[in-house]
DNA sequence: ACAGGATCCTGGGGGC
DNA sequence: TGCCCCCAGGATCCTG
């Protein structure tokens, strides 16, 4: 699952290769991705685009093109973004061909599970599409103070605040849980109860991990490579995630899993001791009188 | 306004 | 061996 060590490595290996090619046409799949980008694909019927530079924002892959423009890419579950001959036989699963130029080459999008996105973006509204998401901030600048005062507005746990892109981008479900275990807090310990210490701890954390998951080119289970097959390393160095049962490697108190925000969550019992007023059961129903519609995040296909 | 559950989607694995 | 069912999870939609 592409998090943002995933998605920083594929960038490193795509830049090389494709900076300063030309995209001289685009070939479309019959299937559609979740998100119903065919009918609003709208790629250039004339003229080709130059790639001048590939970089990463949070989850997001960005290629940049000549004429102001950007390719958006977001990975999803099981996407794939993949330089391979043309002569190459496509893989199942393939929904978009850009063919590039000089060579016989081309960039191929592959998504088994369709969780994915593409799109084409004025590069003059690329501050304005990340903010239209309320993308929050790369974990590499986000401050502890500005973790803390995230983290302070939410009534949400840790698990989910850190799964939430707006709070920081970039962080999936294993990055969550390995953060969480490395800061030594409880996955279910409320963000509004967080100090600022704990703050500091988990921005250190956070950086310690994702640092550690770039330098082994990230986790490969199941659907990720990053370069034409090859794999990231950094599943061999988990230390809680999809470690149930397993001895914790600090205390050797088995690895709990539990289910938080709807995922798999894995801790140490022991070296994330449960917090003193966790939210209960039936607690935070004070928020029943709530009511009116939450601002809608604009769709992927609507700029 | 906010939190949490449901949803989409396919491949892999477990149980029978 | 083959079939069925469940699970995995990122982002978004829906409900309370």
């Amino acid at each position: 699952m592409p998090e943002l060590p995933e998605v920083e490595t594929v960038v490193r290996a795509l830049a090389p290769v494709l900076c300063r090619q030309r995209i001289v046409g685009v070939r479309v799949g019959s299937q559609r991705l979740r998100r119903s980008w065919q009918t609003d694909w709208k790629w250039p019927t004339k003229g080709s685009r130059r790639v001048v530079a590939v970089r990463r924002r949070g989850k997001w892959i960005i290629v940049e093109l000549s004429q102001a423009e950007c390719l958006l890419v977001h990975l999803g579950m099981t996407g794939r973004l993949q330089v391979a001959p043309r002569d190459q036989p496509e893989e199942p699963h393939t929904h978009l061909v850009f063919q590039l130029a000089p060579g016989k080459k081309e960039l191929r999008f592959r998504d088994p599970r369709r969780f994915g996105s593409v799109g084409l973006v004025p590069a003059g509204d690329l501050t304005g599409f990340f903010e239209r998401q309320r993308l929050g901030p790369e974990p590499f600048e986000v401050t502890p103070g500005e973790l803390f005062a995230g983290l302070r507005k939410t009534r949400r746990c840790l698990k989910a605040a850190l799964l939430d892109q707006r709070v920081v981008a970039g962080v999936g479900n294993i990055y969550a849980d390995e953060t969480l275990f490395e800061a030594r807090l409880h996955p279910a310990k409320i963000g509004c109860q967080v100090t600022r210490t704990e703050a500091g701890g988990l921005q250190r954390a956070l950086v310690k991990v994702l640092r550690r998951a770039i330098d082994q080119k990230g986790s490969s289970i199941r659907d990720y490579f990053y370069e034409n097959g090859r794999q990231g390393n950094y599943q061999n160095e988990f230390r809680v995630y999809a470690q149930s049962g397993s001895p914790c490697p600090r205390c050797r108190t088995p690895i709990a899993c539990i289910r938080l925000a709807g995922r798999s969550t894995h801790f140490c019992p022991k070296c994330q001791p449960e917090v003193r007023s966790q939210k209960s059961e039936d607690g935070s129903q004070a928020k029943k009188q709530r009511r009116g519609e939450g601002q809608r995040v604009p769709r992927f296909t609507d700029f």
